[in-house]
DNA sequence: ACAGTATATTTCGCTTCGGTAATATATTGA
DNA sequence: TCAATATATTACCGAAGCGAAATATACTGT
């Protein structure tokens, strides 16, 4: 009956709104704006959206390396070197010697990277809850386990498979 | 029985992995570098991932203006200027002077950029195949539906609100 | 001891994006 | 007609990210 079978492609869709890669990439960039936003208003003018990953795992535990720090914010080595530049010219970290291993720098909190964690941890609970609203629990939920299980397929993929 | 309630956030939590808006930024740059990799092992070395939105805008209509591409892909006119540029030099798309209003330009496809649709088409698909393995139809719906809310949910937020 | 390898960080070049301001053209109202 | 306003595009700047290569230090096996 069909004479050449139709191509049919299952996810390439000439609608962005159906488009998964589409819809992850603008939301990601759309709570970034959010977050901006939210943080100039909130008079918090050293702060940038980037750095919340990396105070995020300070306030948890100080001094960290560089690498370990990209490691738990998914970033990689050469991207932290310019945000903790960033960072330390906006004073809320200081790069410190390991004088147990010469190749290592620890970062530290500063006075003032300390003292925004409570007003920062407000406003991104506030804005959190503003982007998320109408998006009840189990659908969280559920968000979330399908990222981390397309994080997984995209590591394991990049993997080196053995011959 | 507590004297000072703790404060309780609900989205604020020191593990990257629970918090939504890691997740999404992380696949997002996940998901451009595999089909950033997936182009250049196909040989489509004129080709880079954010490219993708226009063309698949300029292969549904073609010669359409800038700020209507940028309002279907999701981008600023600002951005969409170094976009063009990019795409121009690579040969895929042209701008072309519209005579019925003389401060829009056209964009057109080339040859190489109409050509090109087909095996994109497919590697796209073949890419989305491989980053959504293991989820399901239903969670894939899922998740569109909640971005699609999420992304409302900003666009309501930063209308201007009457007084 | 030292050559080879591994690890930590940076440098450099590039892409991608947003925001603000400038420029050019259209449109509209008095 | 012409001033005010609106729209389309660009220019400029900075932020944020990746990847390849360079540099410095540490480790390991012989």
């Amino acid at each position: 009956m069909t004479p050449k079978k139709k191509t049919a492609y299952r996810y390439f869709s000439a609608d962005p709104q159906d488009c998964p890669y589409y819809l992850v990439t603008r939301v990601s960039l759309a709570a970034t704006s959010v977050f901006k936003r939210a943080f100039a208003e909130a008079g918090l003018t050293e702060l940038r959206p980037a750095y919340m990953g990396v105070l995020m795992c300070l306030w948890n535990e100080d001094g960290l390396k560089v690498i370990e720090l990209g490691r738990r914010a998914g970033l990689e080595p050469s991207t932290m070197t310019g945000l903790i530049d960033r960072m330390e010219r906006d004073g809320l970290v200081t790069r410190v010697p390991d004088p147990e291993d010469r190749r290592v720098l620890k970062i530290n909190l500063t006075e003032a990277g300390s003292a925004i964690k409570d007003t920062v941890a407000e406003k991104v609970d506030l804005v959190m809850g503003q982007v998320l609203s109408n998006v009840d629990t189990d659908d969280l939920a559920q968000l979330k386990d399908t990222l981390r299980q397309i994080l997984t397929n995209i590591h394991e993929g990049s993997e080196d498979e053995p011959s």
